[in-house]
RNA sequence: GCACCCAUAGUUUAAUGGAUAGAGCAUAGGUCUUCGGAACCUAUUGUGAGGGUUCGAAUCCUUCUGGGUGCGCCA
């Protein structure tokens, strides 16, 4: 049962029609303004009077409460209701239990979300720059199909470009042995310090990437091996992750997907040539021109994400689109998304760009390939992984499967890391940071879980349930707290933000240990404690379900 | 130069236009008769500056300051 929305509509029932207090029902912040409260400010020009005349007049009105609600009062112009605690729990801890230990995805509602996410370049090491794009998206990717979407999570590779003509040329140079993802970066970096001085390197690697272009089998099937290799090596870290997709298709399967978008466009009238390119002029809607294809007649980034949006509809009939991406590229999506509108397409406002801040290293400046100045995301892992193997060592020598729990808490304190905070923030990486598991962290999270189990493992829940039990205060903010799980998983969705889940959940865990300290929960009395147990099994089974779509695993000891 | 984004405590940050701006880290104390101390409690410090809209602004509009990003043949 939805409690706001029936008292809203219980308020409703209460007003005089030429108000409409539709939308001015919200959970109350502080519990001491109750559970649900409407502030009456926007009623006194329709009503004339006073919002505190016209609290009053709600609350005097309400002689025939429904059973769910024990009072209102009328505070400062705001009507205030307070719930019934013990049927708000019993309402919550039955629904909540009966979903089992792990929330069973909503029905499917036939409707589909392409995201697109991490897309990895060939042959370039997989860097604490990509976190973001990979776990948001991959976040979002479980809150999608948790809430019953059909939701497809695409690696754009870049598989396409000159820098794999660099590459092949450096290799033939420098390279030997079997390449490797260490020598490849390597390779890269030189081909880059000795281009500066020997221009001709440049026109090498011009020509090795024609020849992949031209379907050449010695530099394809180098490439190849390229691709292999980055595949294999980064899906090594996306095994730890957790993170999966459901295709591949990266810039190069686009190829032959261009010339009929260059095609259509000219017929639509859009293209127009400006200093020997061709753009579509976008000065009307205040943004520079849409570079579609160079004076040499090749073909552009814009030009590929355009063949891209249009194959994905056609491919998938999204509802949404949405691209996990850097802030960086925020112009560009905006030209691209008004370039499909202006080609007549209505699905270009179901394009979504999901921007997010810019990774920087503490003192080291910018990251980039191309110096080497990169951070693997694999070591920061493994440091991770490391100091929790220190930490269980310490707390508990004696734990079961101690470096697959390692494993877990050190991954979720890296990953919860990158979706703790709003995704547009910028941010400066450290490693003293990410190492750190107190507080509001993944650690914390798991901790909290693996404290629930622990107690559940020595008594259960059996019989009768009391509810009364539960209306204390720290009791009852866990239930209040579990009452909104699914409208904020909803909410991190709309917004595509996982840090509203991040922040639920650690509201949650805070919550369940100040009233873990406040509360025996195994004890003699018996009524209590079947209660307690109760709700500490529908915290475990929240938290569990909600780390889980914040790619967060939850051991039950650690 | 133009466009977009960001600005909350020493620091990292939270707050559908609502009531006394909420946490984490750090710091200083404390819980230590532990159902798991990776926890809990107490203390200190905060909305960059000005104007406007509103009954009410961290939130919306505007100017300014500071920072970031982007702006034709890379992706």
């Amino acid at each position: 049962m939805d409690f706001l929305q029936e008292t809203e509509k219980y308020i409703g029932s209460k007003c005089p029609p030429e108000a409409d207090i539709s939308g001015l029902v919200g959970y109350s912040q502080d519990i001491k303004n109750g559970d649900v409260c409407m502030p009456c400010f926007k009623l006194a020009k329709a009503l004339h009077a006073s919002p505190v005349a016209i609290a009053d007049g709600f609350k005097s009105r309400m002689t025939d409460l429904p059973s769910f609600i024990l009072k209102a009062e009328s505070v400062n112009g705001y009507l205030n209701i307070f719930f019934d605690r013990e049927a708000l729990s019993r309402s919550v801890l039955e629904f909540t239990l009966g979903r089992g230990e792990k929330f069973a995805p909503m029905p499917s509602n036939g409707e589909t979300i392409c995201i697109d996410y991490s897309s990895v370049n060939i042959a370039k090491p997989f860097h604490i720059g990509h976190l973001s794009t990979t776990v948001i998206g991959g976040s979002l990717y479980r809150i999608f199909k948790f809430l019953g979407y059909n939701a497809v999570g695409i690696n754009h590779l870049g598989d396409y470009g000159t820098q794999f003509g660099k590459l092949i040329t450096a290799y033939f140079k420098w390279g030997e042995g079997e390449p490797t993802m260490d020598s490849l970066l390597e390779l890269y970096v030189r081909f880059h310090k000795e281009a500066e001085k020997d221009e001709s390197l440049n026109d090498e690697a011009r020509m090795w990437f024609k020849k992949i272009e031209d379907g050449d089998s010695v530099a394809l099937s180098i490439f190849e091996k390229f691709k292999e290799i980055t595949l294999k090596e980064v899906g090594k870290v996306y095994d730890r992750l957790g993170i999966k997709f459901d295709s591949y298709d990266g810039e190069s399967f686009y190829n032959d997907k261009l010339a009929p978008v260059v095609e259509e466009l000219k017929q639509k009238n859009l293209l127009v040539k400006s200093d020997g390119a061709m753009v579509v002029p976008l000065d009307e809607y205040g943004m520079p021109p849409c570079l579609i294809l160079k004076s040499d007649g090749a073909s552009l980034y814009a030009t590929r994400d355009l063949a891209c949006a249009i194959y994905r509809k056609k491919h998938y009939d999204f509802k949404k689109n949405l691209y996990v991406v850097a802030y960086q590229q925020n112009l560009h999506f905006n030209q691209v998304f008004k370039v499909l509108e202006l080609m007549g397409y209505k699905w270009a406002s179901d394009c979504v760009h999901v921007p997010f801040g810019m990774v920087s290293i503490e003192g080291a400046g910018s990251l980039s390939t191309r110096s080497g100045n990169v951070v693997k995301l694999a070591d920061v892992i493994d440091k991770a992984v490391e100091k929790t193997k220190e930490i269980i060592a310490e707390k508990n020598p004696d734990l079961k499967d101690a470096d697959k729990t390692a494993e877990d808490i050190g991954v979720g304190a890296v990953v919860f890391g990158a979706l703790s905070g709003s995704r547009i923030k910028d941010i400066v990486f450290s490693l003293d940071k990410a190492l750190n598991f107190d507080g509001e962290t993944g650690p914390y999270l798991q901790y909290t879980h693996a404290r629930c189990c622990s107690i559940l493992a020595k008594a259960r829940a059996s019989g009768k349930v009391n509810y009364g039990e539960l209306v204390d205060d720290e009791s009852f903010a866990l239930i209040r707290r579990l009452n909104t799980f699914d409208d904020t998983v909803k909410a991190a969705a709309e917004r595509y933000e996982p840090s509203i889940l991040s922040r639920y959940l650690i509201d949650l865990a805070q919550e369940f240990n100040k009233f873990y300290i406040g509360h025996r929960i195994i004890s003699d009395d018996l009524s209590a404690m079947n209660a307690r147990l109760m709700l500490t099994e529908a915290v475990k089974n929240t938290l569990r379900s909600g780390m889980e779509l914040i790619l967060l695993r939850a051991p039950e000891k650690m």
